[in-house]
DNA sequence: TTCATGTGTCAACGTTGTTGACCCGAAGTA
DNA sequence: TACTTCGGGTCAACAACGTTGACACATGAA
């Protein structure tokens, strides 16, 4: 847990304007990826940032807008998917499983934890069509790219889920490397389907 | 919503002993079924029941051990871990998105969805070891056999949380036809991988 | 009888997300 | 100047939540 680090370029700084929503959008997203959604109340992140528990309501109207304006995650799948086709199975897997992007696995593992709550969901969907499904249903060719492209951030989200369970973070090189090379496959066969 | 029944031979009636406790675990299963894990109460549970609130406690000490005892799913994936190994990925596919199973859907969807609190994740994690992972492994020949079973779970899982995210069981029998053989052949290349 | 045990009831605790009334200083307008 | 508006910030309270402890009652063992 204790390697989890808020960059100053995460998407908080972005979206807040005033420092106190900074503040508090900053507060906000270390507690959600360290506790996750459930363990962390609203006064937790009005304390870590020093600010009344009201206010917080007043700039972000609910936990989950909080939530949702404070977990996300930006462009981080682009690069991958401009690869030759049949290299972006492997390119995407390799890309998630490196240790450097450990803060994108716990937003993602936390994201799908909180699905639970439908405004959670409809924004992780959303997120996951606008970085993933789209750009990469226009690289597809052959039938049905639309749902591979689907399938693809399906496997995706469920890597990131056992990945965790499994404590996938302290796996050495070789074994990043043998999972990396496996599931690179599997994503492979439906952006370059055989059939 | 309305599709989904809580059948005679459900989990909840096999562990419940006394008729209070049953009728409890029926009301708590369609609960947590239909409106998931954050949106159910205890008192609502209590309600649909015809109980005090605090029997419920009594009977099953919290409402992460009521959930995980209610909501668990047996034995589903068996037969098809023993099909012949050159067709396991798309007979498990097959199973998952089968109309007929919608309840062993929901179950699983409800439960990646809980899995913000530990005793869901830790319940998930075990049962799907022990359902799917265990079993599997000793089918797998070549390298890493415990690895690629993990990896195949991870698919379904992911499978089971976009499926529901996109509305897939609104789909018409050709588009789960092309999702069976798709999917099916990803998760077959973690069972029979070329390499 | 007496004791223990398990079922069920009731009122309360502490915490949660959320709200409405209020205060204040800055900025605009007459 | 005086007056209004508006956004930032504070405070106390609300209803609902998971959970607990004290109590009542029945059954069966000693």
């Amino acid at each position: 847990m204790s390697t989890i680090r808020t960059t100053a370029e995460s998407p908080a700084a972005h979206t807040a304007e005033t420092p106190t929503q900074t503040a508090i959008a900053q507060s906000a997203r270390e507690l959600f990826l360290v506790n996750g959604y459930a363990a962390t109340s609203i006064r937790d992140v009005a304390a870590a940032a020093k600010v009344d528990p009201a206010l917080v309501m007043r700039h972000f109207h609910s936990k989950d807008e909080l939530f949702v304006r404070v977990i996300g995650f930006d462009e981080h799948f682009a690069p991958q998917l401009d690869d030759p086709v049949e290299t972006i199975g492997r390119r995407l897997a390799d890309y998630l499983i490196a240790p450097k992007h450990a803060e994108l696995r716990r937003t993602l593992t936390i994201l799908v934890r909180a699905t639970d709550h439908e405004a959670v969901r409809v924004d992780l969907e959303g997120t996951m069509r606008r970085l993933l499904v789209d750009k990469l249903k226009n690289r597809l060719t052959g039938p049905d790219a639309a749902v591979r492209a689907w399938l693809v951030s399906a496997q995706l989200l469920g890597l990131m889920q056992s990945w965790d369970m499994v404590g996938g973070d302290n796996a050495s090189a070789s074994e990043r490397r043998r999972v990396a090379a496996l599931y690179g496959a599997a994503i492979q066969s439906l952006i370059t389907p055989v059939g």
